[in-house]
DNA sequence: ATAATGCGTAACTATACGGTTACATGAAGT
DNA sequence: ACTTCATGTAACCGTATAGTTACGCATTAT
């Protein structure tokens, strides 16, 4: 059980997940661990290029490298990903909400028709 | 019923998400709209420099403009958010198998120790 | 008409990316 | 020892960002 619980920064885990390679990356990496070159024959561009996304996403833990021989083996680690999700949990009350209102409008709706079908006005 | 479903792009949202200040705004706009003078005053930063954060935030569909007189007001807009949201469930099922595998541990650590204490090993 | 308010934009600076090619380094084969 | 393989780093370029101050432009007040 690893015991040291480490803090994630918002800011490098956010900016690590804006660029799309990187996104592809840990999309990739969802399948398994991989060795860097392999990840880099996956992408149209140099392999220092993706070395360079995997510094970033190593610098945001979101994969942990690990060598072996000459390999270097990269691993996804969802961990910072559980900290975006707990901040969005403040905004998923927007949607539902607007969920709810439109649930609510929807239903307004079909009680104004069927009150009109019947003649009568419904106005409360 | 807002009706054109448009797309978000994860790139312009990430990056906006990316910096703090950006995510501040964010979090003071869940409490309502505001204008832009308000918002700047609530940060150490010059107000054009807030004026660009909202730029960006405006480019990234977070936030939705709205003029009244000379004052433009700021509202959250949590539709890129759920995009983020649905990005993030692909690597859910990651914590959530650590989760279940730290739970199977605890479980099997439990099992195991009532077991010695019975001077039984239980072992399927 | 003139002044004041609210807010965006321009111009400029420093820093960070994302990409490239060239080079360095360590492990494994021969 | 020499070569090859796997991979990171350095140096360089172009572009975007985050901040600043100065300025422009509506809208409202006097």
């Amino acid at each position: 059980m690893r015991n040291r619980s480490v803090t994630y920064s918002a800011e490098q885990t956010f900016s690590a997940l804006a660029d799309p390679t990187r996104r592809a990356v840990l999309d990739l990496l969802r399948h398994g661990r991989q060795p860097a070159g392999q990840i880099a024959q996956a992408f149209p561009v140099s392999r220092p290029a993706i070395s360079k996304h995997l510094r970033l996403l190593r610098r945001a833990h979101l994969v942990e490298e690990r060598r072996e021989g000459r390999h270097r083996f990269y691993q996804l680690n969802p961990e910072p990903l559980k900290a975006v999700d707990s901040w969005l949990e403040e905004y998923r009350v927007f949607w539902r909400a607007n969920l709810a209102r439109l649930k609510a409008f929807v239903e307004a709706e079909h009680e104004k028709e069927s009150a009109e079908s019947k003649g009568k006005v419904h106005t409360s």
